[in-house]
DNA sequence: GTGCTTTCTTAACATACATCAATGCACAGC
DNA sequence: GCTGTGCATTGATGTATGTTAAGAAAGCAC
């Protein structure tokens, strides 16, 4: 299997080449058309994606019927419901996609074995739980600690070319405000910075 | 080393008898007064410390020369600022004893040794590391998506012991909140709940 | 192209939360 | 005992953000 995620694994994650096919070969891939629900409320996920394509959200829908986005997930990312997929609890996030989608799709038994063949693969997978931890750790910082405009330029500025393709009402919901309100963060900014 | 650390390990982590020795002595111990700085920002975080006895805190400070704190962690909880500890970053965070506290302190190398000799403790690695991610996910759901009060309520039920534990203006400054809001806050749930 | 929907913006108004200042209380040190 | 210090509460007021509603611009379906 030729593809994004066999390159990936090559080359960034570093599997050695006697053990690709071994894990490159083994998972299987999806397309999902924008819009196109991966996950839903409820359901446990039994799942874990690497993007090869398009772009996928993880958020929350509270009792207002407000969404609230969790996660993007643009090309090259792992994206899961973690907590639903390790501890098999029905899951309180959903998943879609923001555009055309493909997806290589596989499970937390395939990372077990995987990690068992490849030390590489083990070493990578660690890596990402970590900078997990990192990305949250600094977001919730923001959100205890920061204003929405300290917020917003921090977002533009780690995912500029996220800005582009979603919409912002989205990049407001990520926030943790209205889009009326970035759209005011947006014009005080421009205020301030006139280009 | 009989001790909480060596319980914990072999009734918790279910680390085999045999590999005890290995990790248990392999630790030192630190004891903090109330107070005491563990970590300070700028300096590279080198260790991982288990809580034996007392609390311990993370937190950051801005600009303003405002707290705004990260995580608490009572006994039997594992501590890090993984941030600086796995990237070798400087740190953004401090640690701190809000009590006359005691630690295991172990440092990245233990944790990798540890896995490697028992697979038992590389499992219970992973369990904390995903159960990490499970908590400030939902914490980031919160902050994004409910209200001070809502967030309050999630934490007295979360940690009912911490919550008496700690003076109530580092439970504000955990949900992001001055201590004036939280008063406030609880005096409208004492209304709406007499008793 | 025409119509329909979504997105973004703006304004007026409402609310949650912050700020500033004062008070009372509990507790530690002397 | 007194005194200082830290903490919680309260009130008056300020500000950031939410709400509601409207309209303009951009995109999509047909």
């Amino acid at each position: 299997m030729e593809s994004t995620f066999y390159n990936y694994l090559k080359k960034k994650v570093l599997v050695k080449s006697e053990h690709l096919p071994l894990l490159a070969d083994e998972v299987s891939k999806r397309a999902l058309s924008k819009g196109e629900l991966l996950l839903s409320e409820g359901q446990v996920c039994k799942n874990m994606f690497f993007m090869e394509k398009g772009l996928l959200r993880l958020y929350s829908i509270d009792e207002d019927g407000r969404e609230h986005i969790i996660q993007f997930a643009p090309e090259n990312w792992f994206l899961s419901e973690r907590d639903s997929l390790y501890f098999g609890t029905p899951s309180g996030f959903f998943i879609d996609a923001l555009e055309d989608t493909e997806v290589v799709v596989f499970d937390q038994q395939f990372v077990d074995r995987a990690s068992e063949i490849s030390p590489e693969y083990r070493t990578y997978n660690e890596y990402i739980l970590q900078n997990h931890i990192r990305h949250m750790q600094k977001r919730i910082n923001l959100l205890i600690g920061a204003t929405a405009e300290k917020r917003y330029l921090d977002f533009i500025k780690l995912y500029p070319d996220l800005t582009m393709r979603i919409p912002q009402w989205m990049v407001a919901s990520y926030l943790g405000i209205t889009p009326e309100s970035l759209s005011r963060v947006r014009r005080g900014l421009s205020q301030k910075n006139p280009e």
